[in-house]
DNA sequence: CACACTTCTTCCGCTGAGCAGAAGGAACTT
DNA sequence: AAGTTCCTTCTGCTCAGCGGAAGAAGTGTG
């Protein structure tokens, strides 16, 4: 029978994203009391919210628990960066694999990572730890030192802050690192090995949507020795040819 | 310095949702006072909303206008749209567009609709008006008639009550296009040319779970003459494929 | 069948987060 | 320089939202 204070400082609009947020891939699919605990909501707050979206099908019910709803995916399609990216890209990416049989990549910056928007697996025996959806630091593969060359000034000072050797080729010498970006964006490309994984190569370039550099557009090799030139070549053609359609 | 009433009945969740609504495949890209209006909010308060919906990356800036952002795009992809049949299908797609380069959709009946699951860019030469998270007509798509084929009696009914031409070669006698449909449902796929848009041709097949059609799944390209028969080879192989993972 | 346990739903009085008019800027256009 | 359009900030009032608690409904165990 008692009221109650609400807790200050929280906005209706920061608890509905975090409702929201609560699914993840791991996470499809939640029974309430798991919406509050992931959200950190009291459950009656949780229940009235989660009512309200569901009546406007931005959630759904399966059974007794929750999914996200129609509504949050034809909305979701709308996020320009990576559907007309990647429709751009698709048959350039087909290319490049058909001319390199390599694993191709298309990634852009989601904050201070590397978020990998398309993945071709190549029949090489190399290692990729990259997913589509995934996120990997910046500092240690190809197209991310091609992003992180571009990226504003707090970001790449924040990701210089905390270089983790992910194996004993990482760069981790910030002053290092800086020069390498500065070639990066002197030379229009990048290249790694083994800075990520053992055993796998990377080269990279930056595809522009009028002269600004929305994504990175790489390959993964066993070994860059060989034929560096021809897949630089081959990748800053493709990165012009998806620019020129975004 | 005057405060003022709020509206009453209203809940912020519903306007957060309105927000966001106001963003569709016509309008991706909004400028602050086009949402106002979109979402019959007070500038002022779509302008708090907005602001906040941006540091929670669930809107973008681009210029002075805003976008959908990614967070968005991240919990919309978790909606289980008929995950498990695009699950299914992914690898199959890829497999058509490598060996025919064409466009490649997957498609399902929504109501009177054709709602566009998944689609791979093919060369951009052949103008393709599907987009994923679209509806199309069922009449004038490849796609579209292979599910109209196949959709209950009350939905072809409707559809064929109400034929608009998209393209002279669209076909608008409902006594021309049962015949049609009862070829495809004999034959086991349908071929259009150029019913939807001018210079594109398609042809789809069904795509069964235990005996009964769930899906469609289809090409578009240039010209059928050449090759349709190995292009419908491919697609039944690769519906077969897909069917027997439901 | 009773008991414990978990999960969901409803209730209700208090209060501060949200509201919207207005005014002040900023950026373009005429 | 005057008009137009669009964006941002300020402010006091007030009702939408809050959340503890109690009740209901389902689930598991001896």
């Amino acid at each position: 029978m008692a009221g109650n204070t609400r807790t200050p400082g929280a906005t209706v609009t920061a608890r509905v994203l975090a409702v929201l947020s609560a699914f993840d891939k791991d996470h499809p699919q939640l029974a309430l009391s798991s919406i509050a605990r992931r959200a950190d909501l009291p459950l009656s707050t949780t229940h009235r919210l989660v009512a309200e979206l569901v009546s406007h099908r931005a959630l759904a019910m399966v059974g007794r628990e929750y999914v996200v709803g129609r509504r949050i995916w034809d909305i979701g399609l709308l996020a320009p960066v990576q559907e007309t990216l990647r429709d751009a890209a698709s048959p350039f990416l087909h290319d490049i694999y058909a001319a390199t049989l390599a694993t191709v990549q298309l990634a852009v910056r989601d904050g201070d990572s590397v978020l990998y928007l398309e993945r071709l697996a190549g029949r090489a025996s190399v290692p990729v730890v990259s997913k589509v959806g995934s996120r990997l630091p910046m500092y240690a593969t190809g197209v991310g030192k091609v992003l992180l060359a571009h990226a504003p000034d707090d970001v790449r000072r924040r990701v210089l802050a905390d270089l983790v050797p992910m194996t004993p080729f990482t760069v981790t010498d910030p002053q290092l690192l800086e020069e390498q970006l500065a070639g990066v964006r002197r030379e229009g490309f990048s290249a790694t090995a083994q800075e990520m994984t053992l055993g796998a190569c990377s080269a990279a370039v930056p595809i522009r949507q009028r002269n600004t550099i929305v994504a990175a557009l790489g390959v993964v090799v066993p070994s860059l020795e060989d034929d560096r030139g021809r897949l630089i070549a081959a990748l800053q053609v493709a990165a012009r040819g998806i620019g020129r359609q975004l």
